[in-house]
DNA sequence: ACTGTCTTTGCACACGTTTGCGAAGATGCG
DNA sequence: CGCATCTTCGCAAACGTGTGCAAAGACAGT
């Protein structure tokens, strides 16, 4: 009646009902050759109907192997990172993996103790997304020797093997699109100074203007915030040049979310008087007036690649240090031929 | 060199360094008072330098307490659903939980795969969010003795603990703020027919009409999808009867895109012309042109409340079966008075 | 009938930890 | 000094499963 703890059904109960030993239960249940197939069937009805469920660490004490995996995101509350770890998931699950989430909330401390946690649970690998602290990591890998994968780290180590978007081409095709409408001053809202991906991205827009022979003009590149915020104030910086730009390439989309914003309030146009475009494709950019001219991020496959990678590392196999996933360029509405009076 | 497994240092290895037995190892770890303080900083000491990782899984085995739970989502991409599992990890990490993480994809075979899994994982609870297949659980739940909580589950039988939105409460706020602008002809365009939050909005919403002693025009209610594309065919609907409803209540965001979307087309003014509420308060919500007012549900809240109500679970308390949070209106720019010809 | 091979099963140990119990030593009290 | 109590530690069992090895039985070949 009031029994707390139900102790679940064990090999040796299985055992005992069936009058054979415990080895040969386990045998039966693995389908070993080493089993007639009378007693084997035999075992598996009266695991059946008994409920027996198998203890994954009671084997994974003996085996050595848990198969789980432990991940690492700042928030995944963050849309890139969810669809990261939908991917990591679905690839896991469909390779008996299970995953154990952590977020670190971009505390490196916090980050740490989940680490020491995984690691007390004996995770064959973990993959780590979206983490400013790489640096982290070494010690602890160099120590409990758990293979790891890291997705668009901004600061990716030599030492590990991580998986990340193609950011110079990427930015290169958003310039290129732009260029080939017509625009030939073309701005940039960056991200705040010194973060990798958005210094690949303005290489990128650097090298396709030298290749389409254009001018690079330092006024038309301003520093934003990753944010709202930011393309907003941007946006206004812009227009306070002397001759305005024709097309504004935001660093992220949430940069052109301000960036649209600031332009609406101006009663400027777009895509009539100025273009815009953004990067990452998030949820939102479907649903801006316009919609947003963008650049997608395959986060799911980006997930299942790293997966991919670890269950490599795992087996022993020395996978490719770093993986680079292209990015798509989403034409929507927000990008048009500039007005001719402005060429 | 070429050692591809490395095997963890045991308490083994310590003892023997130590030259003391395991169990005076296990004990000085857990700064049990049965060891002298001098041998456990002896051992801490060692413990620390040799880079000691307990196992968890190890220790589970002789516990029968894993310290870890499950939760399976359709769809970790779901921005509700993300914030939600935030704030169960939050509460769980915060109490020496890990949590195991599937995604079900809406899939009741890879549901109930899910969840054998996580029950041969010996997880000690399990809290399944927004799930439409609350009836399956019934023989697993009493099968395993696992204890379970729902959170916003569309079909929450009595016999499971669930934390669910008071849908009809914030139904019933966003009635009520339209009534107090001037309001008489509201509209709402609902979900597909026979779910539950719907249905309870649709009653708080009436509940709401008839306390102002509004009249309850069947012609106001029209069926949506949940989606964008919903809400369009129900602005469609909607303008196209004799008289036109002054505000639209939608059933949640998306849907109000949908019908912020439309509306936009026919070039009718909001709020000026008509007012359009939302529910979810998703992202998005606040960059819509205008902004939306919406409901706001506590997810990360209802994420946390979910775990604690597990925890008791888990400690053998019976807690409340249900958890009602409160929704919260968000009042921003997309609502106003009604033009007065049209009142 | 003897030997050898093949099939089928059980014994025993291992995985790494926790914990009840007993024992040894230290200490206190009369 | 005798005895009781307290402190500190080790022994051994247990958790549930996997697996090498031996053994028992079946069977075929000579």
């Amino acid at each position: 009646m009031n029994s707390p703890v139900h102790k679940p059904t064990s090999i040796k109960d299985i055992a005992r009902i069936a009058n054979v030993s415990s080895s040969t239960v386990s045998r039966a249940l693995h389908n070993s050759h080493l089993i007639s197939r009378r007693t084997a069937e035999r075992i598996q009805s009266i695991a059946k109907e008994s409920g027996y469920s198998a203890s994954a660490i009671a084997r994974g004490l003996v085996t050595q192997r848990t198969k789980t995996i432990g991940v690492v995101v700042t928030s995944i509350s963050d849309p890139f990172v969810s669809d990261v770890v939908n991917g990591i998931e679905e690839y896991a699950n469909d390779h008996g993996y299970s995953v154990f989430l952590a977020n670190s909330n971009a505390e490196p401390e916090r980050e740490t103790k989940v680490v020491q946690s995984f690691s007390e649970r004996r995770v064959e690998g973990i993959v780590v997304t979206s983490s400013r602290v790489g640096a982290l990591y070494r010690p602890l890998l160099s120590e409990m020797r758990i293979p790891i994968v890291l997705v668009n780290n901004q600061h990716p180590g030599e030492f590990v093997n991580s998986v990340l978007i193609d950011n110079v081409k990427g930015s290169a095709d958003v310039t290129n699109h732009l260029i080939q409408l017509g625009h030939r001053r073309i701005a940039y809202i960056g991200d705040r100074f010194g973060y990798q991906s958005d210094m690949e991205r303005l290489t990128g827009y650097r090298e396709a203007l030298e290749r389409a022979d254009l001018p690079f003009t330092p006024e038309l590149v301003v520093h934003g915030d990753g944010k709202c915020e930011g393309g907003m104030i941007g946006v206004e910086m812009l227009l306070s040049l002397p001759k305005s730009p024709t097309a504004i390439f935001c660093y992220n989309d949430m940069t052109a979310l301000g960036a649209l914003r600031q332009l609406n309030l101006k009663k400027i146009s777009v895509p009539g008087d100025i273009s815009v475009i953004g990067f990452d494709d998030l949820f939102i950019a479907s649903f801006t007036q316009p919609p947003l001219t963008t650049v997608r991020q395959p986060r799911r496959l980006m997930g299942r690649l790293a997966m991919e990678s670890l269950l490599k590392l795992i087996s022993g196999e020395d996978s490719a240090t770093t993986i680079k996933v292209p990015a798509e360029l989403i034409v929507r509405e927000s990008t048009a031929p500039p007005r001719e009076d402005l060429q």
